[in-house]
DNA sequence: GCGACAG
DNA sequence: ATCTTGTCGC
């Protein structure tokens, strides 16, 4: 009984590591104008997943078009296993836009993963487009103490690697884990993840796919 | 065997 | 992720 979950998990880990060989870490992104961020809520107890995919104007943060999908959830949530999860609903959100963002922000690791294939990075390959992880917390690396002011940052590593770094987006707040999706080099990562988030720890991509799956509503405009 | 463990 | 109100602090 145990055993069938078990081989599941052995499969699924060798695609990831075969599908890692195809993750692009290098810029290959054209003039980005409109930056998509995308989120998974969920419904019914767990059983229903809603995704929402938000395109924001670069610059200016507008909200330019919001798509969602639903879609019955099939696979429970194991650590190092989400992008099979959650992928799949976001892609379905994306394919409702009038026209694919040229950068898409996700709510997760990318390749800063145990087999260097978060659901930044399996989104971008799937879909061949540019993507950059942006998570709210670590799942794997080591790192030093994050200078306080934003802007601080320290590399993520493993060993040998850099997967990734940890950003102070806000003076005194819990820091983000960037690293890269797929075709963005990781100084560009750091470099939107800072930019798409003025005022507030997480990225304004972020805030609003996370607002729209889970219909609350939100400060979008910052005076002062 | 004992922790750690994105959302 | 989700269940949930007010509250402490800058």
């Amino acid at each position: 009984m145990a055993e069938m979950a078990g081989r599941r998990i052995a499969a699924a880990h060798r695609l990831q590591r075969c599908l890692a060989r195809r993750v692009e870490t290098a810029d290959r992104l054209g003039p980005v104008e409109r930056v998509a961020g995308v989120d998974v809520g969920f419904e019914e107890g767990g059983r229903v997943a809603r995704a929402a995919a938000v395109v924001l104007a670069w610059p200016g943060l507008e909200t330019l078009e919001t798509a969602i999908a639903r879609e019955p959830v099939r696979l429970p949530y194991i650590p190092g296993l989400l992008s099979f999860r959650e992928v799949p609903v976001i892609a379905a959100a994306l394919g409702r836009l009038a026209a694919p963002p040229d950068l898409v922000v996700c709510d997760g690791q990318g390749i800063a993963h145990p087999r260097r294939l978060g659901v930044a990075s399996h989104l971008g390959l799937r879909l061949e487009l540019p993507t950059i992880g942006v998570a709210k917390s670590r799942l794997i690396g080591e790192h030093g103490p994050v200078p306080e002011e934003r802007g601080g940052r320290v590399p993520l590593g493993e060993g040998d690697e850099t997967l990734g770094a940890v950003v102070r987006t806000r003076t005194g707040v819990r820091p983000v884990y960037v690293s890269p999706g797929h075709r963005v080099g990781l100084e560009t990562a750091v470099a939107w993840t800072l930019a798409l988030a003025p005022r507030y720890r997480l990225p304004e991509t972020t805030r609003r796919a996370d607002a729209a799956a889970s219909g609350k509503r939100i400060r979008e405009a910052f005076p002062r």
